[in-house]
DNA sequence: TCTAGCGGTGTATATTTATTCATGCATGAT
DNA sequence: ATCATGCATGAATAAATATACACCGCTAGA
């Protein structure tokens, strides 16, 4: 009986606060209430579904699959991009243009940046970042050598460089192959004082931006620039890998798959990418799907950028 | 092109804060942004619509009649009840039933309450009001002379005691007839040291509850127990008065009509209730429209009870 | 009747949020 | 090139809001 008055006060109340943006100083003054009194009618407001609060999605965004994400894998963050084709080509695009912005927005002051090239969504990226008024970043570091013969080794380099450039920081270079040809040819390889300077700042770095690649041989051993061997391919496959970050392998459970490659690999190990406070993973694309389920079970990625098209596989299929 | 990158952003803060509840530096932290900049966010989600937020009314509210009642009178608040029918028994008890309400939760510590006797409405509030727990009120005050003949008169004071003694306050009665005979009669009558001692208490006065009175002869003369003389009515009628507060006359614009009158009625003048810091009117029903549109523009109200037919009609018609 | 526990309140305070301010670019006009 | 202007930022702070606490009165059970 006296509930609906009750209610018709609250109500009011939530109406002066919520759509005339009046203080609860105000509107307790205004009834002759307490600011505390105002308060707890405000919250009463919620509890009883008086004031309901709705968040509009903008067109081209997937809080849904963010959110699935999120929960399926024990994800701090996703980010989830329109494009209108499951083709590579365009999702790197789309995935590389939001990937910059997060970037972006969230650089803070001090960071030391690290970068696993050679991806091309991380190309992608860096093309879409603008150049940084404020030089917050220290170093931009470079987590894993170059791939396939010298010249193209450059490449690798040179992206952390421009990201270097454009964030207005000092570029720490792993001017190396990814690959050594031996453990014995890797120890000798680190041996290079600035090889040596950029390893040293891979405890540094507060964030990294890392690619997650798929096993499939073809797209491997393109990568690879043929620097694996048969019998190291076939090894991982029995082994039950389905993807790397920075050529350190995992299978679907997320668990590392060690091997003999690791101690040819001149980067950033699982372990030293766990420690690293931010981790931002890049990747899309249909033959990623379980690579990217596994590198999300590896507990070391904090926020992962893809597409729609992979983000629902990620939240349907089962692995 | 980045603007829904952006946006993306600003929805993923927004859901966060509003849905998930997390406090804006745990947002920041999350997304290594600074709390200025979550908060900034925060209000582009407003201003770019991408949350809303709803209050929805309960059942039997009536708050686009309140606003309009508002909006067109320049009153501070209004109450409208919901009732079946417009017919004045049913009227005046949800008037009154509503009133009670919001005058329990509304008296604060110290307060001086006024109330205009004799009214049905007002009746039927003091009949719901709450013993109230903690004596915040100081007095209760009597702000006009009882009615009609002196057995009758018992009421007045007998529904400002009962009113005192539910709010645990001291009753301030006036214990003498609300229209003298005559000028001198009146003079005499206020010698008394009681009433004396209650027309003093007129300005301190924190909150008055008033009834708001119809002209219609038939009406007044019965409350006022044929103490008015036929002169006196048409001369009323003459000067356009639509009706009263406590004996006080106004017309349609809210402009008081002064007549001999004031010098018989013993209670408070119009002058001194606009002094009041909260005035609470009730009243309702249909041949109380006009008069209540005339109470409103003496400016000396600050809170209107009413019910929905008679609102309709206050917000609607020409007057 | 007495007492424990449950709301509900206001005050004082802690917590959270908004804003102010100083700064560092960009941009565009002169 | 130089300067004014505007915009965005974080740190510091002001403002607003939520909560801890003490208190009161009621209810229910002993």
């Amino acid at each position: 009986m006296s509930r609906l008055n009750e209610l018709r006060l609250v109500a009011r109340v939530a109406q002066m606060y919520h759509i005339e943006n009046r203080r609860q100083g105000d509107i307790a003054q205004h009834l002759n209430l307490s600011q505390a009194t105002v308060s707890r009618m405000l919250k009463r407001a919620s509890v009883e579904d008086i004031v309901r609060t709705t968040v509009v999605p903008p067109l081209g965004t997937f809080p849904e699959l963010e959110s699935k994400l999120r929960e399926r894998f024990g994800l701090p963050e996703a980010i989830v991009v329109e494009c209108s084709e499951d083709r590579d080509a365009a999702v790197m695009s789309r995935i590389g243009e939001a990937a910059a912005h997060f970037l972006e927005v969230t650089l803070s002051d001090g960071d030391v940046l690290g970068v696993s090239s050679w991806s091309q969504t991380i190309y992608k990226m860096v093309e879409n970042i603008h150049p940084q008024k404020s030089a917050s970043v220290r170093y931009v570091v470079q987590t894993l050598g170059g791939m396939g013969d010298p010249a193209v080794q450059t490449h690798a380099t040179q992206l952390t460089a421009k990201l270097a450039r454009l964030t207005g920081a000092e570029p720490k270079l792993l001017p190396v192959q990814g690959v050594a040809s031996s453990k014995e040819a890797k120890l000798v390889m680190i041996d290079d004082p600035y090889v040596r300077e950029t390893i040293g700042l891979f405890d540094r770095i507060t964030t990294a931006v890392v690619g997650i690649g798929a096993i499939e041989p073809s797209e491997l051993l393109a990568r690879s620039g043929n620097f694996f061997s048969a019998s190291e391919l076939s090894r991982l496959a029995e082994s039950g890998a389905v993807g790397d970050i920075s050529l350190r392998f995992f299978d679907l459970q997320g668990t590392p798959v060690k091997t003999s490659l690791d101690e040819r690999v001149i980067g950033l190990s699982l372990d030293e990418l766990a420690k690293i406070d931010r981790v931002i993973a890049l990747a899309g694309g249909k033959h990623k799907t379980a690579a990217i389920a596994g590198a999300l079970r590896t507990k070391t990625i904090d926020v992962l950028v893809t597409d729609k098209f992979t983000a629902e596989r990620l939240v349907t299929e089962d692995f």
